[in-house]
Order: C-alpha cells, then sequence, then structure tokens
RNA sequence: GCGGGUGUGGCGGAAUGGUAGACGCGAGGGUCUCAAACACCCUUUCCGCAAGGAGUGUCGGUUCGAGUCCGACCACCCGCACCA
C-alpha cells in the first residue's frame, strides 16, 4: 500500500478494536472512571450530520481520557418509543416495532464504520421490553413514594397526535411535535410530582458550574421562582360557597393602588357564575378560545366582564372593587385571580382604559412627576419612592426590601401570608398512544386504580394492533386490557394510557451503568459509574430532558435506585452546534420553490445547465435537502474524514457548515499525514543538532497545545494546532530519529480526532500495541521555553521595530538594547523617553 | 416586554491586557506535465508604486499598552412570554 486508503485501514483497525475488547467498560476501582456520554439518538431512519459531529465529540472525550489512564464508559442506545413509528406506521401499514427495529439496524449499521470507541454490549433500546419493563418497575417504586398521581385536569391536547401534551410540549400554544393548535381538555391522568422539587432543582442549578451558563438561566427561568402575598378579598353578597377570592401577588406594597379583582374563566367562582348567567357562559366561552389562539392577537386584545359582584379591600373598609372575569387571568398559575392596579402595571392600565377603571398612584418617584393616566409607573430599577397610599412605610426602596416589607405588615394584621411560587407545573405523562411504555397499573371495580404486581413485569405491548382508525389501538385491541385485579383477583382491565416518551429518557443514564440488571440499576454499579462526567448533545433539550433527567435522579434516589452522590446525574454538559449546508433552489413553473441536493449542483448549476439560487447555510434538513449522507461521506473519504472536519473550522458549541470544499481539504491533509508517516523511515539518518532539537522543541509545544484544546473544548483550535505541526514537521531538516518522534507524536495527538489514520501511523512507525491505549504524551516544560525570544518594540503603544534577544537577558539590558535602535532613537529625535515599560519575554513599550 | 448571547479579512474562525488576523476555505500567481488530474511553492486585512498610514459594530473611559476590562449606544441571534 503505497498511499492513505481509508476503507482498507478502518475496517482493518476497528477489527483490531474489537478484537481487543478496549471499549468494553468494566469496574475498575484500581483507575480513576470517566463516564462520557452523548444524548442517544431517536431511530429515525438514517444518522445525518449532526450525529456524526455530537458523537465524534464524545469519541473524542472518551478516546483522550482513555489515553490518559481513565476507566472510561462510553456507551450507546436508542431513544426508540414515539410518535413517528406510528405515524409511519399509519402512512404503510407496517407495525411501529419493525419499522423502529429495522431504523435501528440500519443507523446501527451507519455509526459503527464511525470507529466509535462505544461499548456496544451495553446497547439497548427503550422500546425493548428488558427496558420498559425497568421502567414500569420505577413507576411502581414511584407510586408508592407519592412521585406520581393521578388526577383530573384540564390538560393540553394535540388533536393531531392524538394525545395529551406536558407544558414544557407546547411551543407557541402548538404542539412541539404536530405544530397543530393545542385545545384544552379535561381528563384524569397521570402527573409527576416535580413541582415539588422546584425549589431545590432551582437551586442546585448553582452547583452545576460545569454547565453552559444559557442552559441553567433557561431552567431557572422555566422553575421560575417569586415571592409574594396570598390572602383574601372578601366577597360582598357572593354566591353560595363562594365568600372570598383567593389572590396572588409579587407587589403588596401597591396593594392601595388596586382598582379591580380579576378572575379567570377557568375560576370556580366563574365556573359558578357561567352555570347561572348565559352571559358569563357566552364570554368565558369566548375568552378561553382566546387563550390557545395566534399570540399576537391574544396579546392585542385584553377582555373583561363585569359580573357585578364586589369584594371589600382589606385595608379599607370603605373601599369596593368590581369583580371581572378576564381573559389573561391564568387558571393555573398562583390562585387564578389577581387584583389590578393599572397605576403600576402596563397589562392593568390596559384593563383600566379599555374598561373605564380607576387609576390610582400610590407612590410617586422623588424626583420629578409622572402621569399614571397616560402610562403606568414603573421603577426602571429599585429606587426610593414616597407611598402617597401605603401599607408599609411612607418611604421606601422599590424592589424586595418594599415587598418584604409590605408582607410582613399584611401578615401582622392577619392578611394572608408570604409565600413562594413557581411557575413549574406538575409534569402529566400519560400520552393516548401505542407505541410506549404501558402504564402498569389495573382499573377494578372494587379496589379502583390499582399498581400492577411487580412479578407481571413488564406489561408487554401486544403486537396484533392495528393503525387504520386514530387514537389509541390499545383502547380498541379485543383483549389486552383485560386482566385481573391483582388486588382482589377480580376481573379488571388495564390502563391503556402510555408513558410521556420524556420518561424513557429521563433515566437511561442510569440503565447503561448496569443495562441487563433485574433490577432498574445495580446500586455498586450506578454508584461506580454515575455520574455521568460529560454529557454532550444539543441546547434542544435545555429545558425538557435535562429538568426531567434531573428530576427522576432525585426520584431514583429517594427509590433506592440511585447513590445519593448521583443526585445531579449530569457533571459537566456540553451543548454543541448543529451541522448546518448551503441551499440549492429552483423555481418550477407556477415560481415554487424547488430544492436540490448538493450532489446535483456542481459550480452553480444543474447537471442539464440550469443556474441554481444558492440560499445562506441553515440546519440541514431533508425537505430542503441540503443534506449530506454520512455514509456517503465515508465511503468517498473516509469516516476519519469526516471525524476531522466536523471538528475543524468551528468552535464546538457553534454552528459548523459543511462544505464540499472543507471536506476535500480535510481528506488532502490527512492524506498528507500518511503520506508523511510513510516517508519518514526514508529521511536521512544524519541531520544537525540544531534541526533535530528545533523539531522537538516544536514537538512539545504542539502536545501541550493540542492537550489543552482537547481538554477545554476547544477542538478547532487543537485541529488548527495540528496543521501547523504537521507544516513544521514536513518542512523541517531534521534527521530520522527525530522526526520518526515526532510523527509518532502525531498520530498520538491525532489519534482522538482520527484513531485509524492514527493507528496506521502508529504502527507504520514501530509503536507498541495500540495508539488507542498508548498513554498520552506529556510535554516537558523544559522545552517549551526558547532561548531566545523575540520581542516587539513598541512606541507609545504602536508596533515600531523588534529585537531578538536572549530569552533571561536583564531588563536594564533589554532597555538599552531597545533604545539603541535606529527607530526609536528616530521617535525620541534626542529626547529622553518618559518611561520604558520592559514585560520580560513579551514586549518592550517606549513611552515618549 | 423580560432574560441571555454574539459582532474580528471575500468566508469559517485564532489571539493568559502585550507583534491582531494562527489554521483552513476561497482567490491570484508559479513549478511539474504534450495536456490534465495529483502534488508542490509563493502571494492574499485595507489604502498606497513605495516610504508609510489605518484597522477587531459605534462613541467614550481605564491603562505604558484594549479585540480582550468598564460605561452608553447600534445591529443580529437565541430562549421565555398576559406568570399577577
Amino acid at each position: 500500500m503505497s498511499r492513505y486508503s481509508p476503507a482498507e485501514i478502518e475496517a482493518k483497525w476497528q477489527d483490531a478494536w474489537e478484537k481487543a475488547g478496549i471499549f468494553r467498560a468494566a469496574r475498575d476501582e484500581t483507575k480513576p472512571k470517566y463516564y462520557v456520554l452523548e444524548m442517544f439518538p431517536y431511530p429515525s431512519g438514517r444518522i445525518h450530520m449532526g450525529h456524526v459531529r455530537n458523537y465524534t465529540m464524545g469519541d473524542v472525550v472518551a478516546r483522550h481520557k482513555i489515553a490518559t489512564g481513565h476507566n472510561v464508559l462510553h456507551p450507546m442506545g436508542w431513544d426508540a418509543f414515539g410518535m413517528p413509528a406510528e405515524n409511519a406506521a399509519m402512512a404503510s401499514g407496517g407495525h411501529p416495532k419493525d419499522w423502529t427495529y429495522a431504523n435501528i439496524a440500519t443507523m446501527r449499521d451507519q455509526m459503527k464504520p464511525l470507529g466509535l470507541s462505544i461499548d456496544w454490549s451495553r446497547e439497548f433500546a427503550t422500546c425493548d421490553p428488558e427496558y420498559y419493563g425497568q421502567q414500569q418497575a420505577l413507576f411502581l417504586d414511584f407510586l408508592e413514594k407519592g412521585l406520581v398521581y393521578r388526577k383530573e385536569a384540564v390538560v393540553n391536547w394535540d388533536p393531531v397526535d392524538m394525545t395529551v401534551l406536558a407544558n414544557e410540549q407546547v411551543i407557541d400554544g402548538k404542539g412541539w411535535r404536530s405544530g397543530a393548535e393545542v385545545e384544552r381538555r379535561e381528563l384524569t391522568q397521570w402527573f409527576f410530582r416535580i413541582s415539588d422539587f422546584a425549589g431545590e432543582l432551582l437551586d442546585a442549578l448553582d452547583t452545576l458550574d460545569n454547565w453552559p451558563a444559557k442552559v441553567r438561566i433557561m431552567q431557572e427561568n422555566w422553575i421560575g421562582r417569586s415571592r409574594g402575598l396570598q390572602f383574601a378579598f372578601l366577597l360582598i353578597d357572593g354566591p353560595e360557597g363562594h365568600d372570598r377570592i383567593e389572590v396572588y401577588t409579587t407587589r403588596p406594597d401597591t396593594m392601595m393602588g388596586a382598582s379591580f379583582l380579576g378572575i379567570s374563566p377557568d375560576h370556580p367562582l366563574a365556573k359558578r357564575l357561567e352555570a347561572e348567567s348565559p352571559q358569563v357562559a357566552a364570554f368565558c366561552a369566548e375568552a378561553r378560545r382566546g387563550g390557545t389562539t395566534e399570540e399576537a392577537i391574544e396579546k392585542a386584545e385584553k377582555l373583561g366582564f363585569d359580573t357585578g359582584l364586589r369584594v371589600r379591600h382589606p385595608f379599607d373598609n370603605d373601599c369596593e372593587l368590581p369583580v371581572w372575569i378576564a381573559n389573561f387571568i391564568l387558571m393555573d398559575y398562583g390562585t387564578g385571580a389577581i387584583y389590578g392596579v393599572p397605576a403600576h402595571d402596563q397589562r392593568d392600565h390596559d384593563f383600566a382604559v379599555k374598561y373605564g377603571l380607576p387609576i390610582i398612584d400610590t407612590f410617586q418617584p422623588r424626583e420629578g412627576a409622572h402621569d399614571v393616566a397616560a402610562s403606568p409607573y414603573i421603577p426602571p430599577k429599585p429606587e426610593v419612592v414616597r407611598y402617597t397610599r401605603a401599607i408599609a412605610g411612607e418611604e421606601m426602596q422599590t424592589g424586595a426590601e418594599a415587598i418584604e416589607a409590605a408582607i410582613a405588615v399584611c401578615e401582622a394584621n392577619g392578611v394572608g401570608q408570604g409565600v413562594t411560587k413557581f411557575r413549574l407545573r406538575d409534569w402529566g405523562l400519560s400520552r393516548q398512544r401505542y407505541w410506549g411504555c404501558p402504564i402498569p397499573v389495573v382499573h377494578c371495580d372494587s379496589c379502583g386504580v390499582v399498581p400492577e404486581a411487580k412479578e407481571n413485569l413488564p406489561i408487554r405491548l401486544p403486537d396484533d394492533v392495528s393503525f387504520d382508525l386514530p387514537g389509541n389501538p390499545l383502547d380498541r385491541h379485543p383483549t389486552w386490557r383485560n386482566c385481573t385485579c391483582p388486588r382482589c383477583g377480580a376481573a379488571a382491565t388495564r390502563e391503556t394510557d402510555t408513558m410521556d416518551t420524556f420518561v424513557d429518557s429521563s433515566w437511561y443514564y442510569a440503565r447503561f451503568t448496569a443495562p441487563h440488571a433485574a433490577t432498574p440499576t445495580d446500586l455498586a454499579e450506578a454508584a461506580y459509574w454515575m455520574n455521568v462526567d460529560q454529557y454532550i448533545g444539543g441546547i434542544e433539550h435545555a429545558i425538557l430532558h435535562l429538568l426531567y433527567s434531573r428530576f427522576f435522579a432525585r426520584a431514583m434516589q429517594i427509590c433506592g435506585h440511585l447513590p445519593p452522590s448521583a443526585i445531579e446525574p449530569f457533571d459537566a454538559l456540553f451543548t454543541q452546534g448543529m451541522v448546518t449546508h448551503e441551499i440549492y433552489q429552483t423555481r418550477d413553473a407556477a415560481d415554487r420553490p424547488v430544492y436540490h441536493l448538493p450532489e446535483e449542483v456542481s459550480e452553480g448549476r444543474l447537471a442539464d445547465g440550469t443556474p441554481v439560487e444558492i440560499i445562506p447555510s441553515a440546519k440541514m434538513s431533508k425537505s430542503k435537502k441540503n443534506v449530506v449522507d454520512p455514509s456517503t461521506i465515508i465511503a468517498q473519504y473516509g469516516a476519519d474524514t469526516a471525524r476531522w472536519f466536523v471538528l475543524s473550522d468551528s468552535p464546538p458549541e457553534r454552528d459548523v457548515e459543511w462544505t464540499a470544499s472543507g471536506a476535500e481539504a480535510a481528506h488532502r491533509h490527512l492524506s498528507r499525514v500518511w503520506r508523511l508517516a510513510s516517508e519518514v523511515e526514508n529521511t536521512p539518518e544524519t541531520a544537525t543538532p540544531e534541526a533535530d532539537e528545533a523539531l522537538l522543541r516544536e514537538m512539545h509545544k504542539a502536545i501541550d497545545e493540542v492537550a489543552k484544546g482537547v481538554e477545554s473544548f476547544g477542538f478547532n483550535a487543537a485541529i488548527a494546532r495540528l496543521y501547523a505541526f504537521t507544516n513544521t514537521l514536513m518542512k523541517s531538516q531534521a534527521g530520522r530519529g527525530a522526526k520518526r518522534a515526532a510523527a509518532r507524536t502525531l498520530a498520538q495527538l491525532m489519534a482522538p480526532m482520527t484513531p485509524h489514520l492514527a493507528e496506521d501511523i502508529w504502527a507504520m512507525l514501530g509503536g507498541a500495541g495500540l495508539v488507542a491505549t498508548a498513554p498520552w504524551p506529556v510535554a516537558d516544560p523544559a522545552m517549551l521555553i526558547d532561548e531566545t525570544v523575540t520581542l516587539p518594540i513598541q512606541i507609545n503603544g504602536k508596533r515600531r521595530a523588534e529585537i531578538t534577544v536572549p530569552r533571561d537577558m536583564a531588563k536594564s539590558e533589554v532597555e538599552k538594547t531597545a533604545l539603541a535602535l535606529d527607530a526609536v532613537q528616530k521617535a525620541l529625535n534626542g529626547a529622553a523617553p518618559k518611561k520604558i515599560i520592559v514585560v520580560p519575554g513579551r514586549i518592550v513599550n517606549v513611552v515618549i
């Protein structure tokens, strides 16, 4: 073989790794453990470049950790339940199970040629009964501990997917998957008690130092803690059973400015009135409809209905406030009722103006005036204000101080109490779908809802189902739901709802530590391997998956399935950018856009010569046809080229644009490296000691900088450094020994990124064993410091000259040398410099 | 509206407060070849023939020295959004 032949060497080395079993993980107390995990894929059909980028990053981390003496766990599996499988079944008449497992087989076959350091013996799919059976066991444990419960609730109903969605899965009033307008329905559903953990999940974010700040902030906002006062207004002549309205406010300091009371159309009082009055019913129907329609319209239109009822202000017996039903008040936040202070709140102001309600100023800024009739006065930042209608001090700093003072006064007067509320609500997990984990409970006429007995797990999905009708096939299955009550033995029916697929991905990381255990986890294995030291995936999971997983780790710990140390499952998180590509577009006869695959376009034209419009790079997507198939690239250039390219060019957290020229350049470079290595043995033995020394110094610098890049997710910088070192090596006049050492080190440094090429070179140059397990090279600090340094000479901060001097030359000597320069003398023009700054080894600045 | 982020050549991007533009792409020129492919070499921030000057979104500040720190602004991107 005389030229770089990736197809040959990649198969060869993958085989060698497999035979050596070096990626198989086992507990070993003598080594530090390292668990690296990439977010497991949904088996949608084929892998895409985004997967390649994600798994390559994880592989670089894993291989670097192996080389630095860690016991590495690097598993892979499949997030295999979900709607697309059912949709495919509905469209083509197949079975979701067949579709899913076929996709898994395809994608596994596509992934293996990438040469990832994965322990495939731990592979599982969440749709394997062995996995979801353990998930059912977890569910039963959660049920026993009160971590999951059943309640009737208004839920988000996706009319297209015909299932319920969690709040987190509703984006802009639309289903996260189907994009359909979400409706509100009242159903009895299962919920995880995640809101009980709201405070803890929020506080613990502070401990996640190695998570991106962005993700922590997003979770913080999502959990949404607020501090306020909850109290009641007494109703005057309210309907029977309604003598008070509870409200929650974060601004009790402005309570004296209240001019109306608003309740949600879903508030119990509103419902009571609705039953009595067709007018109220009509209004509430209108208001509810508005709740999920186009946001822009909703925002503009505030709708209110005066009930005619009145409440008494707790601090002013003479003050009576009207009770309105308003469309902007949400039943599921706070108490579903508010008091409006138009003078100090934009929303209340809009409402008051529209319906002619009073605007009562409760404080004014000390300087200047503000007409609250025109717009509400909201202090831009905490400032001292004078309360004209105060419940605490007359003069106070707005913000937290005023609010706490007002709460204290209210509590002292028996008006409510200070409370902390969260935006986060319980996680509804019931889905009216087939292709998910069955909820292991039965409904018994005499015993009610009964947990399934653990020995009956897994409750398997039936295979004989049809998808010719919308809705849940489990509901219409003739026999599957028939069972006996685990408690009384009478005939009973199974729950036909399945679990949200986010449940599956909320604990898979723990299952990987003992994928074949007869219980959800094996505590000894979990204690050894957890936490995940480095988790890598997309930012799109910043809230849903990562928040649910954090809840699950806590819940599993309560049930004894995880050790206390695993309360936060992911020590470090890295969110990688996407792979993008230009979009090639033409227009059809009706001027509609037609997209073309990159391989159909050459020099801006289709094969028939039609020019294409080039639309700037965007995330690869099948609909825009701006995709390249990893398997095609591997066949053309090899996996190492694909790996090298997705890591180069852009920082890993940012998007990287896939270009044909970039891929070719990557391949060209790898060919050059291979050729360079293959020619090292032809290098003459003799060379100058200076050339050898210079090359070895460069080698140590490369070791130092590449290691820093690899350790800090600076893969693009590490690769740039490797390019530079390769260029140096190619031009070097050093002798065979020095070149061999340098090339071998180059192989080691490249091994995390291009493992096959690295093995081949390593073997070629007589490296012992596999480079994958060879100890990572260590830079000699002495070799990082040069004997002479080139110092830029600045005059007033502008570079004007440079001098090359011995590294340890005395400051005074450097100063003297610099001052003697023509450029400096010319600038000084006979005068003495005001000041000379000498930073040893760095710079000289002459101030004139 | 609230929260967060990012602005550096034709492009992707490098730069512990110390030579801005590493490395790659693209472009231009050249060597090899009958020719091409492959490979290799040189140039490539801008203005200028040059000497030299300007330059990291804008305006200010701190500093001997600012892409980097501080303040204000502009632009773009992302997340959340009638949350009381």
